[in-house]
DNA sequence: CGTACAGTTGATGATCATCAATCCCTGTGG
DNA sequence: CCACAGGGATTGATGATCATCAACTGTACG
């Protein structure tokens, strides 16, 4: 597998990662610009860190399966992951992928829902549910903050909703893709975004097939909308029809 | 419209309902039971009430904008909601049916995301973002049982989602109705449940078209899984093949 | 009683899934 | 350095499912 570049944290943030886990989000309640911003404090991320341990993990490696005992929480250094649920019709569903600065493993009933695994390399920071439990306690701050990320990713879940739930696949393509790119370059609008999954995946992401996903692409290209870079990479051409199609339907 | 029988609390959870805001949720971490628990003990209760007013509000009333400043947070006391967005296309998308001790109006960066519309007449607990805040950072307690709950709508958002994602109407619909006989019977499995919804709703929920809804309908009635008491009430005949149907595909 | 809206049914067409065949890239080993 | 193997990706043909449009029915409420 190629490399892909290492995420330093993602530019125009309010604070570089420097170390121990790292939190992204959009805030509720306080007014704010709708870009992700750290959410934790240096001395925060430092209190996490006392009590999480740092696992490298490769590519395509499961981190936990659905089901088993949920005995730690994962805050994401660097890479990319999957998280999802296979179903017995043979199909897999992949509830969210998830990057640098992001939080799972937040379990039911002590067990995980979904199978979550790798799809780059990943610096993954793990937190034993027992110690969290503690230390939220304890720091009422920290808590706050893990309340902030959760409501930030129940959004992006109704988002991802939003995105299931049109029916051209065409509009649903340019919704995941503009979701890479808002996670390549929050800030900046770069032309050039790397997609670090596979197409079976995206179609996993998108309840489409594999072969819709690819037409789909084809088409965006067709059309120069977009322009693909080997498999992996993509560009943007028109970045005004490619917006109006990622938009909400 | 018929006046839907007023839920004093679900049947068979620890704690009842006796005064002030209630949430109802299945706690990560510990190892519990998969049936919702209350999350509040009677003192935070009565906390979150001095934080709240009581508001009654009719069948059918918009209760925030998409859009408009997020002052309060609501907890459903009684009846039944629905959080929604209107797309450019006129289409809508119904992210959730919210019910008696559910929480909504977590915005994102001061503004709300969805609209809020009650379906039956219901009885909201509005608390005040600030008075919230400062409660939520004065009581740890508190402030987990949030996150708890968060965790636990976050859950069901991904649910949802794998509804969404099912590409067959009548399974989609089976797995909406099974949703819907939980929260009317959590711990009892009654037959007879009622629909608070309209099929326009259900249609905007699903992501299907509302004659898909109706046809879903009278294909399951058809096959002796279900049958209909009027519009707004359903039985359930053949439970063995309506919970494989709605089972994950 | 009549109006308006929710719900129902039928006919038609577009879109996507599925199946099948092939291509292409990448990493491996000779 | 090249050949090869294997999985990912691509393309084409076909059929199923659902959306759409249109007409109509039922129900609630004034």
């Amino acid at each position: 597998l190629p490399d892909h570049p290492v995420k330093h944290g993602a530019p125009g943030t309010t604070a570089p990662i420097a170390h121990g886990p790292s939190l992204a989000a959009i805030p509720f309640m306080k007014l704010a610009r709708s870009e992700p911003v750290e959410l934790l404090s240096a001395a925060q991320r430092e209190q996490l860190a006392r009590s999480a341990s740092i696992r490298d993990v490769p590519a395509r490696t499961v981190v936990y399966r659905a089901g088993s005992a949920a005995d730690a929480v994962f805050v994401i250094g660097t890479g990319a992951v999957k998280s999802f649920r296979d179903l017995r019709s043979g199909r897999r569903r992949i509830v969210a992928f998830l990057f640098a600065r992001d939080l799972f493993g937040l379990s039911e009933a002590g067990r995980y829902v979904n199978t979550v695994e790798t799809i780059t390399a990943a610096r993954l920071y793990e937190i034993d549910t027992v110690a969290l439990a503690e230390l939220l306690q304890r720091e009422p701050g920290i808590e706050f903050q893990f309340l902030c990320k959760t409501v930030h990713v129940l959004r992006e879940a109704q988002h991802h909703n939003i995105i299931v739930g049109r029916r051209d696949a065409v509009g649903k393509l340019a919704m995941l893709l503009r979701l890479l790119q808002k996670q390549h370059s929050p800030s900046r609008d770069r032309r050039d975004v790397p997609i670090p999954m596979t197409r079976s995946d995206m179609a996993d992401y998108l309840g489409l097939s594999l072969e819709a996903v690819v037409r789909a692409s084809r088409r965006l290209q067709r059309q120069g909308i977009i322009e693909f870079i080997g498999r992996r990479q993509l560009r943007i051409i028109d970045r005004q029809r490619f917006e109006q199609l990622a938009s909400l339907e």
